[in-house]
DNA sequence: GCATTATTAGAGTTCTTACTCTAAAACGTC
DNA sequence: GACGTTTTAGAGTAAGAACTCTAATAATGC
């Protein structure tokens, strides 16, 4: 593999694990054996490494969110995007931890963030619209659009959200109950709008993949 | 005014204008034109600056979700609850941005604010008990817990939202407007829970109070 | 085999940070 | 107004950050 592709992989690692803020350049470079000024010659800067990790990112989650043209959604549909979607953001989940300070600090950065979540929101929004013209939801596009931005705002602050509220000193690391619990909550957002036909079923499918966590209410 | 009690206050300021991480005790020594060894006479170090702004916060924060035993709650109480509590986490808007960071460095502060967590979602369950309780929403113990912790979620993200979503060149400043769409935010949250009886007259007063924001949808 | 280019090591530079130390000033009190 | 305490100034320190520079090594084309 290549240094760069290998520097992008270290420092994915260590931003996951020790958030962007604590890993210096020079850890990255001693992480991989290699010199500091090495990773410089790869990459201009730290920015550039988080510039390159962000747009990886991105791909990764656009390819996850696509609608299928030629068929209708199903009640898999709907967990299998809660799978991907959650499981996506694990891999770069340091990216949704100070992300102000990563857009505060590369203008370029910022404008294509704004571009992605413009488009994640429209992408959410004909999910749920899809999952409305298979009769599975009743709700209004209004209601469509307030329920995207909710999932939205769930999704990109549950990691924070676990690591703050959740992590102890005897439970230190994210378990996988904890990381489905997004998709149970993101359930919740959903489940008022369940039609009457498809409640039972849907609700039953989603206690299967992810059922109330303990440690909520 | 006491020398703690400002540099408690230009910190804030400081803090919330640049984040925390941008602002150093130096800096904030200069901003006051006292030298960083005063500010050291009165801090250990910048975490108990830090700590001491998150106390007041807490205090402020617990105060606006009290629940009056002696009466029910009405439609009014409920936006209250909701102008208060963004009025609130507009004051101490620096907390929530990189909160992961401060709990990291700062053991003590994390253990005391896993259990401000935990009161804040104990308070607000009964807030939305209470309004159950008064007729406005039909909901069951499990989806009042949920319904808590997706407002807590919405709640305590709305600002980093707005900043790296909605800020551009143009517009660098949050505005009124973005600011009260949190509550409507938090708003459609509840609303597929609204009773019949009610649902008319406080959809109403909402659409007063924070009508649906121009950018979304 | 030689010239050119791409890659790497590693010491070093500059800047900033949190924080310390000493001495001076201000204050209270009797 | 002397004396102990509290508060302040401000230079200084040690550590660590991002990043640069030079020279050596490997790879490549001809």
């Amino acid at each position: 593999m290549s240094t760069k592709q290998r520097i992008l992989d270290a420092a994915l690692v260590l931003f996951n694990e020790q958030g962007e803020r604590s890993v210096t350049t020079n850890h990255i470079a001693a992480h991989l054996n290699i010199s500091p000024g090495n990773l410089y010659y790869h990459f201009k800067n730290k920015q550039a490494i988080i510039f390159d990790l962000f747009v990886a990112y991105e791909e990764m989650v656009l390819q996850n969110l696509q609608v299928p043209e030629d068929r209708e959604l199903t009640v898999l549909d709907k967990v299998n995007y809660l799978k991907d979607t959650f499981t996506g953001l694990w891999q770069c989940r340091f990216i949704h931890r100070d992300m102000e300070h990563l857009l505060q600090a590369d203008e370029a950065l910022h404008a294509r963030y704004r571009d992605f979540f413009r488009t994640c929101l429209q992408q959410v929004g004909k999910i749920y619209r899809g999952l409305r013209d298979a009769g599975m939801i009743a709700i209004s596009d209004d209601e469509v659009d307030s329920l995207a931005l909710n999932t939205w705002i769930v999704v990109t602050s549950w990691f924070s959200f676990l690591r703050c509220n959740l992590l102890t000193d005897n439970q230190n690391e994210i378990s996988q109950e904890m990381l489905w619990g997004g998709i149970y909550q993101v359930f919740t957002l959903e489940r008022p709008y369940l039609t009457d036909e498809f409640r039972d079923k849907v609700i039953e499918l989603q206690t299967q993949v992810s059922p109330k966590p303990a440690w909520l209410g």
